[in-house]
RNA sequence: GCCGGGAUGGCGGAAUUGGUAGACGCACGGGACUCAAAAUCCCGCGUUGGCGACAACGUGGGGGUUCGAUUCCCCCUCCCGGCACCA
């Protein structure tokens, strides 16, 4: 009785989230309850999700991807393993150097005022990170050793210097972003955006083609699109390398087989397809492709054309959908196989970066081809041809015609490019020595005609390009390389890391401030100390977020880039982070990884073991994000509802994976549920604190509940581990509740289960909403504490039923159903389907039973007619 | 354009290995409580027909495989993500 006063007073009957939530988070950081620590028997568990960009404020994607994190955390916990969970803060980057023009302050300060608003919206989430290993990449003592790793790749040769395309802003006088490119022109200015060439940094990602493409294969934890994303992006393909003797031309008069000619005596192209080398009718090679550069020179009409292929930005996509266009060059080339003099073309559509810059066309088979080919007159040529199928009834797909269709009369196109895309059943027509040879033996054959030519070989080409890494942006990294008149490019050596980027700048929205800074460019060669200027580009921000991982497990060492603990805690075993980055970071992490492996830093050849792609919030059905200014500022739901509404109303709205549409209402529905749960415990509480139920005979309605408590358990422990199915994790919680809401007794067994139940929901519910739980539990069980409290396992003789309930169909159309003993054999099981009263009136005369299909423990079928 | 996804009631979603479509929640409607409202609790809620029992239809569209398809195969439409300088 005594208890039962201090308790009924002790919790109030209404639900205090915020006195709540604010208790557990000051626990928390009083007993450093997350603070991970390497001395520990149990199995690691490195959970990390992707770091924020400091951008102003919490967004729900944000509280999304933390959340997971934070679900998955606790939960591996609670199962024993010895977790860390770190955060930190992926600070440099454009949108800083916008904010401090329009704000007239320096990108450092806005970025270190975000960090701090940012962190305190983090930790009202109540997650479980240890803030001790916090790290901001804009911060010397982290980039410090990223310049390092920078200076060892270049004396490797692993990062070299080339010239590359990037969009120019002629008015503003600045290289643009893709990003800041809109319809073609400079987003400030509103100039036309040309491509220029300028040297820059590149790191030799595709040294390592092969390895992250066979590597994929190892990481079974990985969602399959991703892995064929990735796939499809390093894009590993087999086919072969074509050279077309250049024919004399008067175009080029004079200078024609001298000088520069002598290097294009061939045009080389790249094809997957040497099978339909026969079908070849032009080449085309990009704006870019040096025989246009050298066929321009005396033909000013193709100098226009050329230059008119450069305006527009750089961007994939926007090259790709952009109007075909083209020009011939009056130049000509020689088909290697049967000596036809083939016009070469400067098509817009060809990639300057793909391949050698130049394609073979084929516009029978071939799309892009065939179009252009269309929009120019040129001549088309069928190469492939397939065996007719005709389709009867019932021999669907035999062969019944074996002669190929050579020519349509109709002119079939359509069906040309699917004989194209067919590999299997289809060969060669039009093709001289090479017809009604298959795609294989094609390939192969053609491969060796020009081999024997010397005009040609078997190549395996890459789609990956290589990385540039150089940014001509203030807010990054500065690249720590010296240019000296006589020692050329020099590294800066460690004992000079790192080299600092001055924070206290003003920008004024023409360049960057180092670019005009004497203080910062002015220095000596480290090599012969004569007087020498620093490079004032910066490195591509992904460079470091693609190494932060290893960092947090050596977060304070100052002596290297990482230490023996990265080994300890290498690899993550649970990455989470936005489905948007499935190619671009989670290829450049992976290629860190690598290559810290090989300068002897880490062991583990992948950093990512299991990885869960969090599909995008949505706003009115785009992607929130502040650049589109559709942001739902999630600090509003936690100052109204708590960061535990806010939590289970995340997990509960759609699956991990999925895009998740932002709507407001739903919210009410998840604060409900909280305060129904309080409530429950609240007035269980208030009569008397009890054991949970061990042992005594039970009603049925109480065995019921105690077999849905055991396999709600093992449900809840399957989604959190396996599935990752949080949201139907809490409906079953909320059925559970639902079925214990119906039970209304207060004898004293019936209070031994409501309390198991309770005390197992708090469990549950623990590393979705960790604050309220721990106030129940506080109540429920106040000798121990949650959160040293391990993950329930389920009472096995609670979940034995001796009857299944069986669902009736009579072609396959639900008519019935009935509870049959566990024991029942096949025969009884047919017969009591055809008993019952709802299935005998379809087998009436005239009907026959021509099968019955029984599902064990599920479903009898009744094939009826 | 290319690569990868997605589409289920008024809405978010569930159906885990081809086996009861619509769990759970939201919204809505009705009722209880209240002077009244809010909150809370109870009931109903795919569409069509029927008083009803029930029946037919129904998972973006079209075809196919199967005793049985939201689930597997083929074709199409629309939407979302990525496309190398947004992060």
């Amino acid at each position: 009785m005594v208890l039962s006063l201090k308790f009924s007073k002790a919790m109030q009957q209404q639900y205090p989230f915020k006195q709540i939530e604010a208790e557990a988070q000051a626990y928390w950081e009083t007993n450093q309850t997350f603070a991970a620590s390497e001395n520990s028997d149990k199995p690691k568990y490195y959970c990390l999700s992707m770091f924020p960009y400091p951008s102003g404020r919490l967004h729900m994607g944000h509280v999304r991807n933390y959340t997971i994190g934070d679900v998955l955390s606790r939960f591996h916990k609670m199962k024993g393993f010895n977790v860390m969970q770190p955060m930190g803060w992926d600070a440099f980057g454009l949108p800083a150097e916008n904010a401090a023009i329009s704000n007239k302050t320096a990108p450092a300060k806005w970025t270190y005022e975000n960090i701090e608003h940012m962190k305190t919206q983090l930790k009202q989430l109540g997650l479980g990170v240890d803030w001790n290993r916090e790290i901001a990449t804009c911060k010397p003592e982290y980039y410090k050793w990223e310049q390092w790793l920078f200076t060892e790749l270049f004396k490797k040769g692993l990062i070299y210097k080339k010239t590359a395309t990037v969009n120019w802003d002629p008015v503003d006088g600045t290289v643009l972003a893709n990003e800041q490119v809109i319809d073609g022109r400079g987003w400030r200015s509103g100039a036309l955006v040309e491509k220029r060439d300028i040297p820059q940094y590149f790191m030799k990602i595709t040294a390592y083609a092969e390895e992250l493409l066979n590597d994929l294969d190892k990481l079974d934890g990985w969602p399959e699109q991703v892995k064929t994303m990735q796939r499809n992006w390093i894009g590993k393909s087999y086919g072969c390398e074509v050279e077309f003797p250049l024919a004399p031309s008067p175009l080029v008069g004079e200078g024609w087989g001298e000088g520069e000619i002598n290097e294009l005596k061939t045009l080389k192209v790249y094809t997957t397809r040497p099978d339909t080398l026969m079908g070849a009718t032009y080449v085309a090679v990009a704006a870019e492709h040096a025989l246009a550069t050298l066929a321009a020179q005396n033909n000013p009409a193709l100098a226009d054309f050329i230059a008119e292929c450069k305006r527009g930005s750089v961007a994939e996509a926007d090259v790709a959908t952009a109007e075909k266009k083209g020009m011939a060059t009056g130049l000509f080339v020689t088909h290697p196989l049967n000596g036809e003099q083939l016009p070469v073309w400067v098509a817009n559509y060809v990639l300057a970066s793909y391949g050698e810059g130049a394609v073979m066309a084929v516009p029978a088979h071939d799309e892009r081809d065939f179009e252009f080919a269309k929009l120019k007159s040129l001549p088309i040529k069928q190469v492939i041809g397939r065996k007719v199928f005709e389709i009867r009834n019932h021999d669907v797909g035999k062969p019944i015609l074996e002669q190929p269709v050579v020519a349509s009369s109709e002119f079939d196109v359509n069906r040309w490019q699917q004989w194209y895309a067919d590999k299997e059943n289809t060969f060669c027509v039009n093709s001289g020595n090479f017809n009604n040879l298959n795609f294989e033996q094609a390939s192969d054959a053609i491969s060796s005609a020009l081999s024997a030519k010397n005009l040609g070989k078997r190549r395996t080409q890459f789609r990956l390009r290589d990385w540039g890494v150089s940014r001509q942006r203030y807010w990054g990294c500065p690249i720590p390389i010296v240019h000296c008149a006589k020692c050329g490019e020099v590294p800066v050596p460690v004992e000079q890391l790192p080299v600092r980027l001055p924070e206290d700048v003003t920008m004024d929205g023409v360049g960057s401030p180092i670019k005009k800074d004497p203080h910062f460019y002015e220095t000596t060669c480290p090599t012969c100390s004569g007087k020498a200027t620093r490079e004032t580009d910066t490195l591509d921000t992904f460079f470091e977020s693609s190494w932060y991982f290893a960092r947090y497990a050596s977060f304070d060492c100052d002596t290297a880039m990482v230490d023996e603990r990265a080994n300890y805690w290498l690899p993550v075993d649970q990455y989470v982070g936005g489905i948007e980055h499935a190619i671009l970071h989670l290829l450049y992490a992976r290629f860190f990884n690598k290559l810290m492996r090989d300068v002897g830093l880490i062991s583990n050849d992948e950093p990512f073991t299991n990885l869960l792609t969090q599909g995008m919030v949505l706003k009115d059905g785009t992607k929130m994000s502040k650049s589109k200014g559709n942001t739902v500022d999630p600090q509003a739901l936690i100052d109204a509802y708590g960061a535990d509404t806010a939590r289970l109303f995340m997990m509960f709205a759609a699956p991990p994976d999925q895009s998740l549409e932002w709507a407001d209402s739903g919210v009410e529905g998840a604060s409900r549920f909280l305060k129904r749960l309080w409530k429950a415990c609240y007035e269980h509480v208030a009569l008397g604190q009890v054991e949970a139920y061990k042992a005594g005979d039970l009603s049925a309605e109480l065995k019921q509940l105690r077999l849905q408590l055991h396999q709600t358990i093992e449900k809840v422990g399957d989604d959190y581990g396996r599935r990752h199915s949080f949201n139907t994790a809490i409906s079953s919680v909320m059925e559970l509740m639902n079925a214990l809401a119906k039970i209304e007794a207060t004898d004293a067994l019936t209070r031994n289960v409501r309390q198991e139940v309770l005390q197992n929901v708090a469990l549950l519910l623990s590393p979705i909403v960790p604050h309220i739980c721990q106030a129940l539990w506080q109540e429920l069980c106040p000798v121990s504490h949650i959160i040293c409290a391990s993950w329930p396992l389920s009472d096995k003789a609670a979940m034995v039923q001796d009857t299944v309930e069986y669902v009736i169909q009579v072609n396959g159309k639900l008519r019935g159903n009935m509870t049959v003993s566990r024991e029942a054999n096949r025969e009884t099981i047919e017969r009591m389907a055809q008993d019952l009263p709802s299935i005998t009136k379809f087998l009436l005369e005239g009907t026959s039973v021509r099968k019955i299909i029984v599902v064990p423990n599920k479903l009898v079928n009744l094939v009826i007619s």
